[in-house]
DNA sequence: CTAGCCTGAGCAATCGATTGCCGCGACCCG
DNA sequence: CGGGTCGCGGCAATCGATTGCTCAGGCTAG
């Protein structure tokens, strides 16, 4: 080990090529046009000492970090990890690094990573955690630096947002079943607290009004985002009797669990009644029979969002350019939706 | 809104309250006691400006950063949020954060994140990607900041290890269908730079071995660690009619391949054949029908990471105290096993 | 040959905190 | 009432980079 315990710094070079610390930050950054032989000392110098220079002073100086927050629901529901590949592939490419926060589902723990990542002086925020969206708006509103919000309702005007279109994603999928000649579904929301599941309830209305289905044969339940919600909530409406033969689920999560119920109660999915989700989740492609859902397009919603904040640090958006961007949700058919029994239609 | 666009500086709360910075820091550091009519002026002018310290000032100060590197193979596999969130829990509790990387199984990618990580001056880096383990070792041994393997077998002494019993929790999980009657056996094994698809193999032989087992009831085919691979090493399987009734794999979505292909197949599980896999994925109670498996403490593993390297940061530990760690494996009981077919013993 | 210009590179300030050292004021005791 | 001691709080250095301003030297043109 030649090399100290702690790196070289900017100062160590300096001396070694003969040179200032202010050339030799010139040379590394490529400006000015420096001769020949100084550019080659500084280079030698840089390369023998294995120097790296130290984002955190850098950071300091140029009051900027380069460094983008993320937070999110929970790391640990399928939904996210696409999301987080995606902003920090974008990331990546665009020289920021994502600090990541996983909220756990609890407000506290979020705004606890609010606070960490602002005394970090992140450049910007990226919020996908729906426990965010509603009492901690103030925090938002008056957040030190840019923000977008993801995958969740538009709250407040001067917060970006990018989102799935939900109301479209579940009007399509209502549709699929209808135009599969199911006339009786139910629909499984999620945990009350998501922001996405009124937007979906509402187009799953929409599409059975619009197919002049009646009001008791559209069922809602509740459930809570997750697979015992799911497996619940199917429970209770076979234990009904209504006789539905389509069931629509707040997400894939909900839906796989739904598929556990059925299957418990001796019915086939599709041939005795159809099943479908929406995000589109690895596991929509594993269970038997696999999920018929409606895809959000995850990873593209992190890009998007790192896109938007790095064009408003960079100054090449207006720093108020608030909008909100609804990305269409994409039918993805698999094997838990098929034909209506009974030849209805 | 009163507030500048940026934030107030320890400079600013300084003045406010007529002090000088030194004062500020320290009352708000719990540093000395301070007059009372002193801290009372810094409280109110901290609070009156909204003031919070720069973590990027006082990380260069301190030479500090209290931010830990973590790598991970890929944030979509379905093994790694548990440990992110294992470590981020952990790393939280010691007022530390995680900066996430996700090499998407690429090691050029890996590497770019250390470095990156080291330009940030992490306190600490968490390597949870096999594709470093190998190619990177040279880096690795003389990185700069203290630095733990999570879920990769040793390969050098100088570098403390975090993973599973590998070689127990595969002789477990086939010495549990062997325990079922079970006398022909094979094993889907994970891709070849998967460093615990080898203890793991072993583990089975081993288990094999010991119960007597013939060599040529001992099957062994090549997947890949993913869906696709599983389903089709399973496939492969059944066409050589070898009559296995127990298949032991790399891990739960090799697990769920196979699954696939022997419903494909036309047979049923566990009636007709026995399926365990390994890691204990969330998804693995997902499934129809749900699957045994050997667990990894997936989350503790984030957690001990985090905790040795704190203590090795905060000097509590021999800054050359490397170890190995291996967690045992945890046989979790679900529907995919079950009593050989045809009562044989 | 000299004056002026152009450019490469150094000086020093700056970013925002922490902390060793020291001075000054207050209080106590003789 | 004077001197000593204790301790609060200020001064200033420091962490490691970036960058505006300035200086000096070389080259060109008159």
């Amino acid at each position: 080990m030649t090399e100290d315990r702690s790196r070289a710094t900017i100062f160590d070079v300096a001396r070694r090529a003969g040179v200032s610390t202010a050339t030799v930050s010139r040379v590394l950054a490529g400006i000015g046009n420096p001769r020949p032989a100084t550019e080659a000392a500084v280079r030698a110098a840089a390369e023998a000492l294995d120097y790296r220079p130290s984002g955190v002073a850098r950071s300091l100086r140029m009051k900027r970090t380069r460094t983008l927050g993320l937070i999110v629901t929970d790391i640990g529901n399928p939904f996210f990890p696409e999301l987080v590949r995606g902003a920090d592939v974008a990331a990546r490419s665009r020289g920021y690094s994502i600090i990541l926060g996983s909220a756990a589902y609890d407000e506290h723990r979020a705004l606890h990573y609010l606070d960490l990542m602002v005394d970090r002086r992140v450049d910007g925020l990226i919020i996908a955690s729906s426990q965010l969206s509603n009492t901690s708006r103030p925090w938002l509103t008056r957040s030190p630096v840019p923000l977008v919000a993801v995958n969740a309702e538009p709250t407040d005007p001067s917060i970006t947002v990018i989102t799935s279109d939900n109301i479209g994603g579940a009007r399509m999928a209502t549709e699929h079943l209808i135009g599969l000649g199911h006339r009786r579904l139910a629909y499984i929301r999620g945990a009350e607290s998501f922001s996405a599941d009124e937007p979906r309830v509402a187009g799953f209305r929409a599409a059975g009004r619009a197919a002049g289905l009646a009001r008791t044969d559209l069922r809602e339940v509740r459930g809570d985002g997750q697979v015992e919600g799911g497996e619940l909530a199917a429970a209770r409406l076979l234990s009904e009797r209504t006789g539905i033969t389509g069931i629509v689920c707040y997400n894939d999560v909900t839906a796989i669990g739904a598929l556990r119920a059925l299957r418990a109660a001796g019915l086939r999915v599709p041939e005795d009644i159809s099943v479908i989700g929406c995000d589109d989740i690895a596991a929509a492609g594993w269970v038997v029979p696999s999920l018929t859902t409606v895809g959000q397009q995850k990873a593209e919603m992190g890009t998007l969002a790192v896109e938007h904040l790095v064009s408003r640090i960079d100054g090449r958006a207006e720093p108020d350019a608030h909008e909100v961007i609804r990305l269409p949700m994409v039918l993805v058919e698999r094997e838990s939706t098929g034909p209506a029994p009974g030849g209805n239609r």
